[in-house]
RNA sequence: GCUCUGGUGGUGGAAUCGGUAGACACGCAGGACUUAAAAUCCUGUGAUCAUUGCGAUCGUGCGGGUUCAAGUCCCGCCCGGAGUACCA
């Protein structure tokens, strides 16, 4: 009977549907599994080929999971806010929420198409009220709490103000933006409001002044993660450096955490490496210089203490606070000139432009170990956002320093011996210390060492870590984001109750920011907060005693994916983001798939966010994603065609070298092995009606490159009509077997053909003519070692996710059966569970003509017989390159001739065996021998 | 610059702990079936030389090394991809 894939696919996934048989529930007697997918962006251009690559990967895990006997939670959400959908509506109009709301149905029927076992009453979006209550609502725990650096936690915003309250900021340990220092009555003497702007600077979510990255085409200020080389990654425009008053979360003061944690999860190392050098940490020292009569003290953070007596001049971020108070009246003018050049940059220029430039302030501080005095500059190759943002300059062993101290005629004095400083600085850590008093004679890295203890011995300064991790910009001048739950009286935020969340986004007409500049939720004509009714109202009542404003910013994309994964566990609880007790069973996940764009991004705020949430005690778990898999991208793979310039004609890519040419991308979907459908060319494009062409071999061969999938380029394929030609069951298998997971490479339907053949011979195992036909017998040993082979394969394969080999080992076994013209029902039962995973539908339609009346699903999955394998090893051998081997143990301590003396012993032994004459014998002392027949 | 990755036939790729390199698949060539085509099946397919049957030599980006044995380990390069960057 034909293998019939269209009947045999919709047949099942309407019987899934209706039967349930993905819905899972807790069950206390079972363990459970916990396996995500990164939720899509729902975008208007729908799933391509590549979206579910990851999917099927996390799906036939999960069906594996399953058959071992886990209970399985793998669901699928939308991360249903972003800029797409709100670009779109700028330029139509339509409301974002319709628009997502289709791609939504859009994606989740081609999603239906390829069988995955997602639990779709568990489905999270988060556009949804229901979802962003919790979204806001973490947002206002992080308000009301700080971090406690010594307990190493966040704790309530009251136990600080109690502390303050008590004894000032003595004892105090808290992360914050600014160190300050108070006593106890000078807090209690302390205005409300002013107690309020003190304490903004201890919150995990508060609002300041930053230095923001600011992209004028999008309206919007970026997160560090969201710019990449002074472009925005969502649109390419570019961004510039602005000081505004924003929403920031305090994730540096998570940064120990982040990167402890890293330690003991189950990534990657390229991803965890990743992590590591976004958090950057540096231990170092921070060190005060005096400066020359004045009574302020320079503050610089350094990693290398040991290089202090080569110090011969300091420079200062030119945003530095410093600045102001170390310029000269002389200097002033110079100083301010080139502040006002600096500003003009943007932040594009400053990266590629790397001149040398900068100005002296006048002033001078005094070295504290050497008392020498050294020169202050002003210059924007010192960051204001790292360290102190100032530094102190060491130009023989810092090239940075060096090119300054070239350009100014500066002093270059080295601190290692044997160092010419005359061309370049010597950057290394590495060499023995001079001209450093006290250091002379030890290496670099004891000096280092040395000269922070003589740092913190003489009160010069003191040890510090220092993390290049910043705090995340957290608001949007955007409409299409979750609002915060916050409004101003007389200029102070002030959160929302609890018990009126959620804040519901407001309907607004107009998706562009307002005339007076404010972000588009400016807008919304009801947007207020009568503070007495705790409700919604018009902006006219506004009266500022007991009818405030609203805030008009938007949350980041990000807010809404940081802990998504929890919600899913719990996902129409309306008393808590997720019950304690739910969360207990469910923990954390335990196999995460994505791409690896999200390294620096997402994988770090939910990291965070769930830390906080722990913190809390709301979770039991601290790392969120024990296991994270990423996948590979599926890049588009474009053919062309040869056009003779000037001409209609079009020249086979073999010939073009004989012709002056212009290659034209062509449709990939009307070229099958490069080999061009000319008659679906000339009905492409009303210009390629008449299309003459010159073939090779009696065809049009085209050209091809690997190219971003793009409808321009003309490569994309959809998944759809490749389910609607080969199956699901075929397309699941192909993404599997073109490649390593984990490895990028172009979509290219050249081998689908092939997959697509095994299916109908596996199909065909069952079937003799038209009649279904299995057998009851026995199998013999050889069809036994042929399964179970298979299984030891699989097993392997799937743990540890080397998809596409066990489609090869799949296809071998089926080509063995079928050799064998193996029918029985024990080893084809078995070869179904197994390969279940990888092709749901055609397995169960099998598993069903079987005359099993419950899904394959509920099955068990097979074990490998391991003493079965090692007692047939000999006269079968394990083998699956098709070649016969077959291994013994040899002593250790063989010399030659008795390595010789040995084979010619097994020799005998082998043809004793197995009845035939071994070819060649290869043996190794200490390990096996192999005997090739 | 730094960090991570990768480099194997005409193509995608396999080789899981240092043990026959090229599994499996595509493509190609030849054959069977067929009036013919499609579909299906069979055979061959790294290179060079030898082909009368055997075979022989070379071969995993390049150059060295360790080992009985290296695609795999070590040292030094070359090339591609990704991330990140005046981070002191």
């Amino acid at each position: 009977m034909e293998y019939n894939f269209s009947d045999i696919e919709s047949k099942w996934q309407k019987a899934w549907k209706n039967s349930q048989t993905y819905k899972v529930d807790i069950d206390r007697n079972k363990a459970k599994y916990y396996v995500l997918d990164m939720f899509p962006y729902p975008s208007g251009a729908g799933l391509h080929v590549g979206h579910p690559l990851g999917y099927i990967a996390s799906d036939i895990y999960s069906r594996y999971k399953r058959l071992c006997g886990f209970n399985v939670l793998h669901p699928m959400g939308y991360d249903a806010y972003g800029l797409p959908a709100e670009q779109y509506a700028i330029q139509t109009g339509q409301h974002p929420a319709v628009t997502t709301k289709e791609n939504i149905n859009r994606y989740r029927e081609q999603l239906d198409k390829i069988g995955f076992c997602y639990d779709w009453s568990r489905e999270v979006r988060t556009c949804e009220p229901i979802y962003y209550k919790w979204t806001q609502w973490a947002f206002i725990q992080m308000f009301n709490h700080y971090y406690d650096t010594a307990l190493d936690k966040a704790m309530s915003i009251s136990d600080l103000i109690a502390q303050f309250e008590k004894n000032g900021t003595e004892g105090v340990s808290a992360a914050s933006s600014v160190e300050l220092k108070f006593s106890a009555e000078e807090w209690n003497s302390k205005e409300e409001t002013e107690k309020l702007s003190v304490l903004m600077n201890y919150r995990i979510a508060y609002k300041a002044d930053a230095m923001v990255n600011w992209c004028p085409a999008l309206g919007t200020v970026l997160a560090n993660d969201e710019v990449s080389e002074g472009l925005s990654v969502r649109g390419g425009y570019p961004v510039e450096q602005k000081v505004m008053s924003q929403w920031c979360l305090r994730v540096s003061a998570y940064a120990g955490r982040l990167l402890e944690g890293l330690e003991r999860i189950d990534w990657t190392d390229s991803l965890k490496e990743a992590q590591r050098n976004w958090i950057g940490r540096s231990e170092g020292a921070e060190l005060s210089f005096k400066i020359k009569n004045q009574e302020t003290e320079l503050i610089v953070f350094t990693t290398r203490a040991d290089t202090i007596h080569g110090v011969t001049f300091m420079v200062l971020a030119p945003e530095s606070d410093y600045v102001q108070i170390v310029t000269t009246e002389e200097q002033k003018n110079a100083v301010d000139a080139y502040l006002d050049q600096v500003k003009r940059r943007t932040e594009r220029e400053r990266m590629t432009d790397k001149k040398v430039s900068g100005v002296f302030s006048g002033s001078y501080a005094i070295n504290p170990v050497t008392g020498d005095e050294i020169p202050i500059y002003i210059s924007d190759y010192v960051l204001a956002g790292y360290g102190t943002g100032a530094i102190m300059a060491v130009p023989a062993h810092d090239s940075r320093d060096y090119a300054f101290a070239k350009h100014f005629n500066l002093p270059i004095i080295p601190v290692i011996e044997g160092v010419d400083v005359s061309e370049q600085s010597m950057d290394a850590k590495d060499g023995i210390m001079c001209n450093s008093t006290f250091l002379n004679g030890l290496s670099v890295k004891e000096a280092i060492v040395c000269a922070k203890q003589y740092i913190k011995e003489k009160g010069l300064g003191r040890v510090k870590v220092n993390y290049r991790l910043r705090d995340a910009i957290f608001s949007r001048q955007r409409y299409w984001g979750e609002p915060f739950p916050v409004y101003y009286k007389n200029g102070v935020p002030t959160m929302l109750p609890e018990d009126k969340l959620p804040l519901l986004l407001p309907e607004i007409d107009n998706y562009l920011p307002t005339e007076n500049g404010e972000p588009p939720l400016g807008h919304a004509t009801k947007w207020a907060w009568d503070e007495k009714n705790a409700c919604v109202v018009e902006n006219t009542k506004i009266d500022q005693i007991s009818v405030f404003p609203l805030e008009l910013n938007t949350m980041p994309g990000f807010a809404g994916s940081s802990a998504y994964f929890l919600r899913y566990m719990d996902p129409n609880n309306e008393e808590a983001l997720v019950d304690r007790q739910v969360n207990d069973y469910w923990q954390n996940v335990d196999l995460y798939l994505g791409g690896t764009e999200h390294a620096t991004g997402h994988l770090i705020y939910s990291r965070m966010w769930n830390k906080f949430l722990y913190d809390l005690g709301i979770i039991c778990k601290d790392e969120p994603f024990q296991k994270l898999i990423n996948q590979g991208m599926i890049q588009g793979r474009s053919n062309f065609v040869y056009r003779v310039k000037g001409t209609n004609q079009y020249v086979s890519v073999g010939l073009k070298d004989q012709y002056d040419v212009q290659p034209i991308h062509v449709n990939v979907n009307i070229v099958s092995n490069e080999v061009l459908d000319i008659d679906a060319f000339r009905a492409w494009m009303p210009e390629y009606k008449d299309a003459e062409f010159i073939l090779e071999d009696g065809k049009y061969i085209c050209g091809w490159a690997v190219e971003k999938m793009s409808k321009s380029m003309f490569n994309v394929v959809n998944p759809d009509d490749i389910v609607a030609k080969y199956g699901a069951d075929t397309l699941r298998l192909y993404e599997m077997f073109l490649g390593p997971l984990e490895q990028s490479k172009p979509w290219d339907t050249n081998g689908i053909d092939g997959v697509h053949r095994f299916l109908k011979k596996f199909w065909g195992l069952f079937f003799k003519g038209e009649e279904f036909c299995v057998s009851e017998e026995n199998p013999t040993a050889e069809e036994l070692k042929t399964l179970h082979k298979t299984i030891k394969k699989i097993t392997w394969d799937i743990e540890n996710f080397s998809f596409n080999t066990s489609v090869s080992a799949f296809m071998i076994c089926v080509n063995e059966l079928s050799a064998m013209k193996c029918n029985k029902k024990e080893i084809l039962s078995a070869l179904i569970v197994l390969l279940a995973s990888y092709a749901p539908h055609v397995c169960e339609e099998l598993w069903s003509l079987l005359g099993n009346k419950t899904s394959v699903f509920d099955a068990s999955f097979p074990i490998c017989n391991e003493e079965f394998l090692k007692e047939t090893a000999v006269k079968y051998p394990i083998s699956f390159n098709g070649k016969v081997r077959f291994t013994l143990e040899m002593p250790a301590d063989l010399n030659k001739t008795e390595i010789e003396e040995m084979a010619l012993a097994n020799e005998q032994t082998i043809k004793q065996l197995d009845g035939k004459s071994p070819k060649k014998i290869i043996v190794v002392p200490g390990k096996i021998v192999n005997i090739v027949f």
